[in-house]
RNA sequence: GGCGGCAUAGCCAAGUGGUAAGGCCGAGGUCUGCAAAACCUCUAUCCCCAGUCCGAUUCUGGGUGCCGCCUCCA
């Protein structure tokens, strides 16, 4: 049983889908101005981890993203540098793939464009003018009218009565309710247009993902999602629309999940404040995040606040993800090291009947163990996708692993084939968390639990091998101090050195 | 001004009508020539007041503080 938060009853409610087996989900996207901030970056990892869980629970996923690629930003960037509207959509489009790729954000199923599907849109408004709920004006702009509807403002829980009492922005005159809205826009000098019944122009908002909602998913599907910036007026008008066009207000989304914000000093992390921006140079957009830390890690740190709340974001708490994932990503590291040589019968020695008993029931606990954590892991996302928790039952089964590698290294536990048969059952219970989360994809770039370092090349590791080795006739000689010098100067030259059982070994700083 | 949300240890962060997960930091320990790493152990009565209840951090009301939306915004 898997239970949402539904923004429009503000209560968790338990999932039904509209189609037994199905799940048809529709996400807001981006409007592709500018390169994706991290900000922006949350509702698409959020939606990914539910859209892997959803599959991994057995349903079917349709996943729908649009790009409103025709909007008054769009278009005044592109009149600044002189392009054209596609250029700047496109170009950022792949600025957004390329930040969501590489933090392991799966594709959407269909990725439809405001201008690829505007003849729906024309449609759409077409049949809401038809029906009455909508008028247009003699210059060709179209409005919704608000009061034809019932309940307008359901899903942000406001009336219209509360909206005209704290309304801030002039009204346009021309509009018969303050609160109606365009559904399109005659044309201006300067800007792309199309035809329509009501002469050369383009959307307002909104529209659009009424219009591509029902193209792709249809009258009804379970999710609609987006940041909490969008329940007013974004989501609200689009209640408004399709449930008039259609003519049903059971119509549209059946579940709405809304996403919290991510900030910075308690503030919401927006393009639109200058001060921010210029505060985080360098360290804003997701691109400029990537460039410092792994994608992995970034998209670890956004996954351990639950989705609904507030993410303080900031580089202090990516360096403390960066370690925690060292952490997930070394326990998987041993856990396969282990299981896969005590599988091969590489460590298989006679450990005598009493200690051979010790060891299966350490190793039988620690699958017994890492059963019910999954079981816990799976409790937690079925919670309204509580990531945060989830992530830390994963947690705690790399602890339990990194323990037992620990007291097998030490001696303590002794190798049998049987243990490398029921750590490779650990091993997949610990991928499937990790999946589920979606790290572990990409190579991992982590500390080295052998002598050598990943990134180096062959040049550098025969030096280290050189360096290490005189190092080690000092220590035998206990000539501490040309020891710990070269330590030293190794460590100041980025390079750490620790001395282990196995021998000394080196990695790089992070 | 209208509407909505949040308030848990130095920091981050789950959660529950029956005295609160986890991480970071900190303290102690094992190991070690030292250091590091690793592993083990320890560290909160949940913003304030009132109410309901046998019992509230968890429910209700009030207060305070913070945030968000109402204009573009994930």
């Amino acid at each position: 049983m898997i239970k949402v938060f539904n923004t429009m009853s503000r209560t968790k409610e338990i999932f039904k889908p509209l189609k037994k087996g199905e799940v048809s989900i529709y996400c807001c996207g981006v409007t592709p101005y500018n390169a994706p901030h991290i900000g922006n970056a949350r509702p698409f990892v959020t939606w990914d981890v539910i859209r892997r869980f959803l599959a991994k629970s057995g349903y079917k996923v349709t996943y729908i993203q649009n790009f409103t690629d025709v909007d008054d930003k769009i278009i005044k960037t592109a009149n600044e540098q002189g392009v054209t509207w596609k250029d700047v959509a496109e170009k950022n489009i792949a600025a957004y793939f390329k930040s969501m790729d590489a933090l392991n954000v799966r594709r959407a199923d269909f990725y439809p464009s405001v201008s690829e599907t505007m003849d729906d849109i024309i449609k759409m408004i077409q049949t809401l003018v038809d029906k009455g709920f909508a008028y247009v004006l003699d210059n060709g702009d179209v409005f919704y009218s608000v009061e034809k509807i019932k309940n307008y403002g359901k899903l942000s829980k406001r009336t219209l009565d509360d909206m005209l009492a704290g309304a801030r922005v002039a009204v346009d005159e021309r509009k018969h309710h303050p609160m109606d809205f365009a559904l399109w826009k005659s044309a201006k000098p300067g800007e792309p247009s199309w035809e329509s019944p009501w002469g050369k122009g383009r959307p307002g908002w909104h529209i659009e993902c009424s219009a591509m909602s029902l193209k792709y998913l249809g009258e009804k599907f379970d999710f609609h999602g987006g940041g909490s910036d969008l329940i007013f007026p974004h989501h609200e008008n689009e209640i408004a629309q399709s449930q008039a066009a259609i003519g049903d207000e059971n119509s549209f989304a059946q579940y709405w999940i809304h996403n919290g914000f991510i900030t910075d000093g308690n503030e919401k992390v927006s393009k639109s404040n200058k001060e921010m921006v210029k505060r985080n140079k360098g360290f804003f957009t997701v691109e400029e995040i990537l460039a410092k830390y792994p994608g992995e890690v970034v998209r670890l740190l956004l996954l351990q606040t639950h989705y609904r709340n507030p993410l303080e974001f900031n580089e202090e708490r990516v360096i403390e993800a960066q370690e925690f994932f060292g952490k997930l990503a070394k326990a998987y590291w041993q856990l396969d090291t282990l299981a896969r040589k005590i599988h091969a019968g590489e460590f298989i020695k006679d450990t005598g009947e009493k200690n051979f008993a010790i060891t299966v029931s350490r190793a039988g606990g620690l699958v017994e163990e890492s059963e019910r954590l999954l079981a816990n892991f799976y409790d937690a996302m079925s919670d309204d996708f509580n990531t945060a928790l989830a992530i830390t039952h994963l947690f705690e089964l790399a602890q339990e692993v990194s323990s037992y590698y620990d007291d097998f290294n030490a001696g303590k536990i002794l190798p049998v084939t049987i243990d490398g048969d029921i750590l490779l059952r650990v091993r997949d219970i610990y991928l499937e968390m990790a999946s589920i989360i979606g790290i572990f994809e990409q190579p991992v770039p982590v500390e080295k639990v052998e002598e050598k370092s990943e990134a180096s090349s062959e040049l550098v590791d025969a030096l280290m091998k050189i360096i290490l080795s005189l190092r080690q006739e000092a220590r035998a000689a206990k000539n501490w101090a040309v020891a710990d010098k070269i330590r030293d100067e190794l460590k100041s030259a980025g390079i750490t050195v620790e001395d282990t059982a196995q021998g000394a070994t080196w990695k790089r700083s992070l």
